[in-house]
RNA sequence: GCUGAUGUGGCUCAGGGGUAGAGCACUUCCUUGGUAAGGAAGAGGUCGGCAGUUCGAUUCUGCUCAUCAGCUCCA
């Protein structure tokens, strides 16, 4: 007999080699019903799982994230097997759970086609309801090797030669499928109650873009119908809100033919972007930071010196001036060395912290561009600090209090991520450990949870990388810190030191917004393009009843304007219900609402785009209200 | 860059070997209507680009460019 701790602490006496399932059935039958599974000592398990020595058990449902897992997982053989059913032949490599749903690679000479996704789904739900049950088996290292040589599946035997000489060789079988798998897994096919296949698309074997190129299949399964609706509904309002779709309908931005990847700003859009500018800058200027601008080409030999040229080509942009080599930056830190170069420097100046909206072009991968969010020119909120040592830990807490302030303003919630060392950079390992334990410091004093991405760090320094979450939970890599001790030295740059002898300063850079143009494409998704009126581009639209109002129309337009609000008349001579719907589609947030009672009182039926009509008040109040909405920024 | 798909008026899309069509938007006219679509007329496109097949190509073929999905990469 073995003791099993269960999860509430109670314990109980089980026979050896009895499985999760038992013991959960056991416990009770309502249990047995919704478990899928068991986490043994941490490590997930499947309800075929044997336990064979004292552990701690919780019993893992199918609502607990765990469950949903094991049956995503599940669902990829089962995909697995609908295409090894209607296209025999077809090479298997792998097939693993993610976020929403799975995938399953496939090498075949037959290309999926959108009709044979539902072939494949049809075939899915048919094996669903055979309800075959998963069985787990191991092999040895050769039996394993032998049985996927015996199914042509060389992926597989690739897969096992790799496994450390250590690792258990499982499989799993539903049915006349097999697969190797480390699980865990559903105990039966019946148990997926809702499938879906949503897209087909390449892959590389192993993610590597110089193996083959693969067929993945993607798809979504649930435990219950609702479940999979609401997903799918999901997916639909995440595309109603596409800063691609919503740029074009409010006319904020576009991209050109011409300009692949380099995006247009239209006046909309410039009124937005403007007025992140001005905030970003007003904040700036509080907390210390100058601004600068540097030129954006600049020659070979700065490159070099930077280490760009080495680290970074493939993504520069190269040009010839009167026979010299150029290149149009990547990135703003060699700019602003030189900015701090051009002067001695004292320690009782630093740090300093300068700050530049600096414009780079970056060549990347055709197929990467995407929108407003993947471009190959950009502005980054830049900022460099130049600093004393011991003035490390205080400069990046102050640049983590400003994101934080800064975030919260759009009403964003966000993580935390620290980049360790990759394999292509610069630097001693000592360096490198200081500048991390730097990082850490800061993110432990202010009791910051983070994750850690190992080999994540740009060549010069580890970073923080501050991830956005949106409305609808996706998120966006946009701030990041990221410390520097090698363009100090590089560059050669000092300040003088109370001894009197020249030391390096060490630097920061950081940037919040990220790109200002990632920033704005995020903006729009997260507010769904109703953005709060002191960044929306028309903040109220006057709406005439008939054409009798046009002059007062165009007197009250101008009393607005002269008071900074930006505002927009609608003069044609349609019916007020069918003003106030464009008005009310285009996203503006008031809409003014103007006939003969309104002219005779001076006064405006104000409109709100989320509240609805909220009565006939003073064209000063309105003014009031507007102008203290604006100022403190409210959502 | 790779794999696959797509590319028709400002927008959303239909069509199809014999030199193009709808709705919305736009212009003009009628209507002057009080909180999510009033009516009529008009203008607008070398069907992404370049070659090829054909008597004839926007439609078929090849190449190319751009976009979309994903991979890789990243702010």
């Amino acid at each position: 007999m073995i003791t099993i701790t269960l999860k509430d602490g109670t314990q109980k006496q089980v026979e050896k080699g009895t499985t999760v399932y038992q013991i959960a059935k056991d416990i009770s039958e309502g249990l047995a019903r919704v478990a899928i599974g068991g986490e043994i000592n941490g490590k997930k398990v499947d309800l075929m799982h044997k336990v064979n020595d004292d552990v701690a058990l919780n019993i893992l449902r199918f609502e607990d994230e765990e469950g949903k897992e094991f049956l995503r997982h599940t669902s990829s053989h089962v995909l697995a097997q609908a295409v090894k059913r209607l296209f025999p032949g077809t090479k298997l490599a792998i097939g693993p759970a993610i976020e929403n749903g799975y995938y399953y690679d496939f090498d075949t000479d037959h290309r999926f086609t959108q009709e044979d996704l539902e072939k494949i789904e049809a075939e899915m739900k048919k094996i669903v309801k055979e309800k075959l049950e998963l069985e787990r088996f191991e092999l040895s290292r050769d039996e394993a090797i032998a049985l996927m040589q015996e199914q042509g599946e060389d992926y597989k035997v690739e897969l096992i030669q790799d496994l450390p000489e250590d690792a258990i060789i499982s499989f799993y079988k539903q049915g006349e499928f097999v697969d190797l798998c480390a699980g865990p897994h559903v105990p039966s096919t019946g148990k997926i109650k809702a499938i879906k296949l949503l897209s087909v698309a390449g892959a590389y074997w192993r993610g590597d873009e110089k193996n083959k190129m693969l067929q993945r299949i993607y798809g979504t399964s649930f435990e219950k119908k609702k479940d999979l609706e609401e997903y799918l509904h999901r997916l639909e309002e995440a595309k109603k809100r596409d800063h691609r779709k919503l740029g074009k309908e409010l006319d904020l931005f576009s991209l050109q033919e011409e300009g692949p990847g380099f995006p247009f700003f239209h006046p909309k859009g410039m009124v937005i972007r403007n007025m992140l500018e001005d905030f970003w800058r007003d904040e700036h200027v509080k907390r210390g930071y100058e601004e600068i601008k540097t030129p954006i080409i600049l020659n070979e030999s700065l490159w070099h010196q930077s280490g760009h040229w080495d680290h970074y080509k493939e993504n520069m942009y190269v040009t010839k001036i009167d026979d010299q080599d150029f290149a149009v930056k990547p990135m703003n830190c060699p700019g602003s060395i030189l900015m701090f170069k051009r002067k001695m420097h004292s320690y009782k100046d630093l740090p300093i912290r300068m700050g530049e909206l600096g414009l780079v072009h970056r060549h990347e991968l055709s197929g990467a561009l995407h929108g407003l969010m993947r471009v190959r020119c950009f502005t980054q909120d830049d900022a460099h600090i130049f600093m004393l040592p011991d003035q490390i830990k205080d400069e990046i807490m102050g640049v983590i209090d400003f994101v934080d302030y800064f975030y919260n303003i759009f009403g964003f919630k966000y993580h935390i991520e620290l980049s360790t060392r990759p394999e292509d950079s610069m630097g001693t390992d000592e360096e490198w450990e200081l500048a991390i334990n730097a990082l850490e410091d800061a993110l432990k004093e202010k009791n910051i949870p983070y994750k850690v991405n190992e080999g994540d760090g740009a060549f010069y320094g580890p970073k923080i990388d501050f991830h956005l979450e949106d409305c609808l939970g996706r998120t966006w890599q946009c701030g990041t810190i990221q410390l520097d001790f090698q363009m100090p030295q590089r560059f050669d740059i000092n300040y003088v030191g109370a001894d009197g002898e020249k030391h390096k300063p060490i630097m920061i850079h950081r940037v919040i917004f990220g790109s200002i143009e990632r920033f704005i494409g995020i903006l729009i998704e997260h507010f769904a393009g109703k953005f709060p009126t002191w960044l929306a581009p028309v903040q109220a639209r006057i709406l005439p009843i008939t054409d009798r109002q046009l002059e007062y129309a165009t007197q009250l337009k101008n009393r607005l304007i002269s008071q900074g609000i930006r505002i927009e008349v609608d003069t044609r001579s349609e019916k007020i219900g069918y003003k106030i719907r464009e008005a009310q589609l285009s996203k503006v947030p008031y809409m003014l609402i103007i006939g003969d009672k309104e002219m005779e009182t001076e006064t405006i039926a104000v409109r709100s785009r989320d509240k609805g009509e909220l009565g006939a008040i003073e064209v000063s109040t309105f003014i009031e209200q507007v102008k203290e909405e604006a100022i403190n920024k409210s959502l």
